[in-house]
DNA sequence: AATTCGGGGGC
DNA sequence: GCCCCAGAATT
């Protein structure tokens, strides 16, 4: 028996080819099946339905895209049918999964393929990053998932099951690096780079969770640097949260003769960008008298006086505003002044890019009458 | 390097 | 309430 004996020693973090390995035996069975995932008859899947697929992924959970993939493909079935059709279509077929921005690169990457690739999505990540909306991460998705090609991937599950599994107690941001440098290496060394890349996205959203990790089903835990030191939980650490600012919007539901609502188109900068609304008065601070903001602004845009009332309050948060809006309806247009403006029937409200809150507020009201 | 861009799930 | 999510572009 060696008198040295080691009590308190750093475990041993895995190689890049074992955790590859593993990853890629756990993933094969344990796959989720996504309608994304479909392998065509060349044996890989669709790059074009890849490549829709991750940019509604990001920032987005799964079950999130779940409920809008099928019918923007039906809709928008090959790159060609993406880049002739119009943006407010694109952004109708998009409304409500957020990020719209997304969702103008994704039909102008569209364009670009069809006018530079000849209407084929390019298998080369360098060429893939050329194109708008397709970063380090979405071109590595594309390229690894959709061709094999040995492209790395790090996304926000990646990172953390790489930190954790290394041992690096660090935030998030400072592990990126490391994170890119360690998935590259996975890629080059993995048997099925597709099955390493896809498996560790699965394995940190499924196995390797942020809170609540499953070490005790987990298949890297004997070489889990994180799982030996007790700090699965630690990583990647927090950190400190931004302030949220307060909006405060007075919004107007109009009606013409024919029951039709009023909707205006926000600019194209900003926040909800180019999306479509019920008239909203926007303030920074709380009005010193709401009711008396609202008739000043439906006075100015010629519609007739609100009731006294707000018939609904709606909050909602983003990540940098917190949103209130109170919601008047007004009464009768004026006939003096007729305003002019787009008048939308209720079944033609759900056709147009809203956001969220907007279209709470339309939806409701059509509900109500 | 820090901010902006949505919306919702999970605890 | 807080953190996070198959990130990218802009400042």
């Amino acid at each position: 028996m060696p008198t040295a004996s080691r009590t308190c020693t750093a475990p041993l973090a895995p190689t890049p080819r074992w955790t590859a390995l593993a990853i890629e035996r756990w993933f094969a069975r344990a796959a989720r099946e996504l309608p994304w995932r479909r392998i065509t008859a060349t044996g890989y899947r669709d790059p074009y339905v890849s490549l829709v697929s991750e940019a509604m992924l990001q920032q987005t959970q799964v079950s999130r895209v779940l409920d809008k993939f099928t019918p923007f493909i039906a809709r928008f079935p090959t790159v060609h049918a993406l880049a002739d059709a119009p943006e407010q279509d694109v952004l109708a077929m998009w409304s409500g999964l957020g990020y719209y921005r997304r969702a103008r690169h994704l039909h102008a990457a569209a364009k670009a393929i069809v006018e530079r690739h000849a209407g084929v999505v390019p298998a080369d990540p360098v060429e893939l990053v050329k194109m708008p909306g397709i970063g380090a991460y979405t071109a590595g998705a594309v390229a690894s998932l959709a061709f094999h090609v040995r492209a790395p991937i790090v996304d926000g599950n990646v990172r953390r099951v790489l930190l954790r599994v290394n041992g690096l107690d660090v935030d998030a941001e400072a592990g990126e690096s490391a994170a890119w440098r360690e998935a590259t290496a996975i890629a080059e060394s993995a048997r099925n780079v597709a099955l390493a890349n896809e498996g560790l996205m699965e394995f940190g959203a499924t196995i390797c969770t942020p809170r609540a990790p499953k070490c005790g089903t987990c298949p890297l835990r004997s070489r889990c640097v994180a799982r030996a030191m007790n700090t699965q939980d630690t990583i990647p650490r927090a950190k400190t949260a931004p302030a949220r600012s307060m909006i405060h919007h007075l919004a107007l539901l109009v009606r013409d003769g024919r029951g039709r609502l009023l909707v205006e188109q926000r600019p194209g900068t900003g926040l909800w960008a180019g999306l479509w609304q019920a008239p909203a008065l926007e303030l920074s601070k709380r009005p010193r008298s709401a009711i008396a903001a609202v008739r000043e602004f439906a006075d100015s845009i010629r519609v007739g006086p609100p009731k006294d009332r707000p018939f609904m309050i709606l909050r909602h948060e983003l990540t940098h505003r917190r949103i209130e809006a109170r919601v008047w309806a007004s009464e009768r247009m004026s006939r003096k002044k007729p305003m002019q403006g787009i008048f939308l029937a209720p079944g033609e409200i759900a056709d147009l890019p809203l956001s969220a809150l907007h279209r709470r507020i339309l939806l409701s009201e059509q509900c109500s009458s």
